[in-house]
DNA sequence: ATATGTGTTATACATGTAATATAACAGATG
DNA sequence: CATCTGTTATATTACATGTATAACACATAT
């Protein structure tokens, strides 16, 4: 797996896994129907607890992203990704709204922010490594 | 004071403390050299206990957004904000790939989310109320 | 001097989250 | 039958969060 955790972060375990499938996902590495590894090998393979891995299928699976198969395991969903929910809105302008502010005190620009907001979108669904 | 605390959030009350004062920054409502309440004034104000405020004194005090005298109690630093140093630079490339990845899975293009952000960073130096 | 108001520090306590460790269960597969 | 799925339950450790109480050093005003 692309994987790669710091256990050093503040950013709890399974949070980062989250992000990470999620990115996985968005650059195309990921794709529909796509099998992931079961919650006990990819705990052994990053060195983690079972339940940490579970915790982070179940956030995942709850918002629309992964699907359990009783024969397949966990897989993409293959029926399409969910939307931008409402949900996703409040949590998108809250995190901006917090980002742009510290961003503005320290003297970015509204063109520097955008232009970095752009640069980030396009790094991230961009393929990484070979696919 | 202009703060609003959700106390139902997930989000820590210290850390709210943090972003709305930010904020209030970010959007002229606070100046260079203006006061903030005591720690044990606000805390009151806010219902919230006087290590709570603290802390998210403290928090500001070491990033540079704040300065306290002996006298004057707790103001906004006076010789300017800090600017855009690495770790933030860091943090806020953390923040926006997570958010990014996320919108591209859930089908929202590149220009709704560079619009998005420009839109939200407008929104946030924009004054509010009247100052 | 006394009282009051600063930020600061120390200690203790309760609660919730994060992560790990074992163990067991139901269903599918070989 | 043995093995591999996800799932659930329980227990434990560690840490973060928030509150509570108290005290300290310094400054101000009466």
């Amino acid at each position: 797996m692309f994987i790669e955790l710091d256990l050093q972060s503040e950013t709890p375990i399974y949070a980062q896994l989250v992000d990470q499938i999620v990115e996985g996902i968005a650059s195309g590495e990921l794709k529909r129907g796509d099998p992931l590894p079961s919650v006990r090998r990819l705990a052994e393979e990053l060195g983690i607890n079972l339940h940490t891995v579970n915790k982070s299928y179940n956030l995942l699976k709850q918002e629309g992203f992964l699907q359990v198969h009783r024969k397949q395991g966990v897989i993409v969903h293959p029926d399409g990704m969910p939307g931008v929910t409402e949900a996703f809105e409040a949590k998108l302008q809250r995190q901006l709204r917090s980002l742009a502010a510290e961003a503005a005190v320290r003297g970015m620009t509204e063109e520097a922010f955008t232009e970095e907001s752009r640069s980030v979108y396009r790094d991230t669904i961009t393929n990484r490594g070979g696919g």
